[in-house]
DNA sequence: TATGAATGAGTGTTCATTCAT
DNA sequence: GATGAATGAACACTCATTCAT
């Protein structure tokens, strides 16, 4: 017996991410998907119940995936400060690096496979999980301003989105992006 | 014979802009199109060639009609903080308004419908003009960060698109928003 | 505009009850069927949401058909005898002369089509209506034996349903059947 | 080498079975009657060349299998009447006890499993056989109907079958089933 | 023009069968 | 022999587009 071979589950995801970002999510065919992954179509169905699910898990796959990514290089015995410099690079790198990523979340909350569910906005929360303590944090420590976290969450993600946007689309890479002034507009937007 | 109704291509519009804010671009049907719009299928073939010509003029038509005036209520003799308070204010509330624009754009720009030669900075420009040339005047007056303009219109608009989409995603209203401390992120963070 | 057809839903049904007939209710398959009634696949949808629904009104409409079938020459100012004996005899030829009937039936009881609901089970009354009629009306005139009315149908149903299939598998027609013989055994059978 | 376990291909027929009289025939799925079975898919494809074989051996199981004794507690030197009584009755406590097979056959000669030169006749002779030779008995005391003993048969066999399946259909036991009236029906009817 | 029934290529999904382990 | 993952042909159904009226 062949052994089910789980890692055939991030194949499909990367192909269909890959075909996503190509074609949009609308453009997403389950044959083709196959094709593209080297399996028939049947085995697709054998990891995911239906294209729903694989889009919706894929959504998770995801989620998880870039929450790893933020944490890189963060360390602990540092300034605040330097602490949300180092997540809001990674996570302005990392979107620029996996243009993909933003193109699916983006087509993603506007499709009819979104959903939200306990256990989906329970992982959505481990995401923004390090930021959000971080921004509690320094509520605390009087660094940043009093506002609703989940408001500055937002703002500071929207201007990082934006810069990725244009990144992309004028394909310059992160080496071209002025670091330095959006943290100042960052940081100095935040602090108290 | 009896004339093309031109008023049944702005109705045609409407419908699909609406159906679409609804259920994305992909989940754009002609025939639910046409019912909704109170006419039949073939007759919104009679106005355009297929959906990629349909969905193509309903970018166009946007562009012209999407001449929002961000300047309402904007008074000559006031400091550039208010004016500037004013402006952003208003294109939060028009982001919040319609829905359907925002949601119609993004999901364009990665629709396979979308052709590469047209400019969408264009109508962008267009639109951010005012901002712009306030946040250069505030660069002379030596108010605001001596920073690329783009960058900074491009920062103050992720941050006010992203709130416009949580609004929306939320179903709460403009009113509902704690304006004052957005605008105190959006300020401390472009002032010099 | 065409007209919707709605000579296309007999078409449609008459068709399928070939089929059926011929491959079995699993043998049904949607494109032969459209393509053996000279339609498009598409078309099929037009006149039934999907398969199932297809299979129910396929069911209705075979019921009523046959309910016209089996009062054919039933005359009103005549004994009670010779009434039950028409309508047997109808209902036993029309068993014969259209072997698709007893097929579709008997199929679709054990099939994942078959499902109860107040409408299906009025029309199925409507149906057995005038031979339950006749039984009532023999039991009041203390003609027939005083049973439960529908203990009695379905046992006369059974002797006529086996008589038939046996008729239709030696192929040898109605003109074959000793009806004289069976018809004494029925009517010995139910009366008082 | 390990030996064909033959018992396992009692427990596919078994289960088989159970699965048909549930979903019909069509509704009969391979992976799902290997889980039933607790076995894996492909085993049942070292027992069976294909679904069409499995079916067919299943019908020649049941024919083996169904040397059901009508005879049982049938006594010798009683009436005619008692004996046909208690032939009748077990007949139809079987066809209630044992839906399974009523419902296989009835599916399976309408089947695309079923082939012509197959003898269907053979096994209902043999089950028959008893009541048969009971039917002749009886014409020749002149106690019953001098008409074909075919024919009565197919009468009294369909009478007995539409019983067993409303019964099997209510799910209402044979103890709920009035069997005076029944055998007064079918007695009268035959008796001459 | 306007209509909406008709079309049929194309898509998601199932399931009998195979095959590597 | 036994397993169940993998296969892919076949099927139900959709929907952009056409066309008879």
């Amino acid at each position: 017996m062949r052994i089910k071979d789980e890692s055939k589950e991030s194949v499909i995801f990367e192909t269909a991410l890959l075909m996503i970002s190509r074609t949009g999510l609308s453009g997403l065919k389950m044959s083709q998907l196959a094709k593209e992954a080297n399996i028939a179509t049947g085995t697709v169905y054998i990891y995911f119940k239906d294209k729903d699910e694989l889009i919706r898990k894929l959504y998770l796959y995801l989620l998880k995936k870039t929450t790893l990514d933020y944490s890189k290089g963060l360390e602990e015995n540092v300034p605040l400060k330097l602490k949300i410099k180092t997540l809001t690079f990674n996570y302005l790198a990392e979107s620029i690096l996996h243009p993909e990523y933003g193109a699916f979340f983006e087509q993603y909350f506007r499709s009819p496979f979104f959903v939200e569910n306990e256990m989906i906005k329970n992982e959505e929360n481990n995401v923004l999980g390090p930021i959000y303590e971080l921004v509690i944090e320094g509520q605390k420590q009087a660094i940043i301003k009093n506002i609703n976290p989940e408001l500055l969450v937002s703002l500071v993600c929207g201007m990082l989105n934006e810069v990725a946007k244009e990144s992309i689309y004028t394909q310059s890479g992160i080496d071209k992006i002025d670091w330095e002034s959006i943290f100042t507009v960052i940081w100095d937007g935040i602090k108290s």
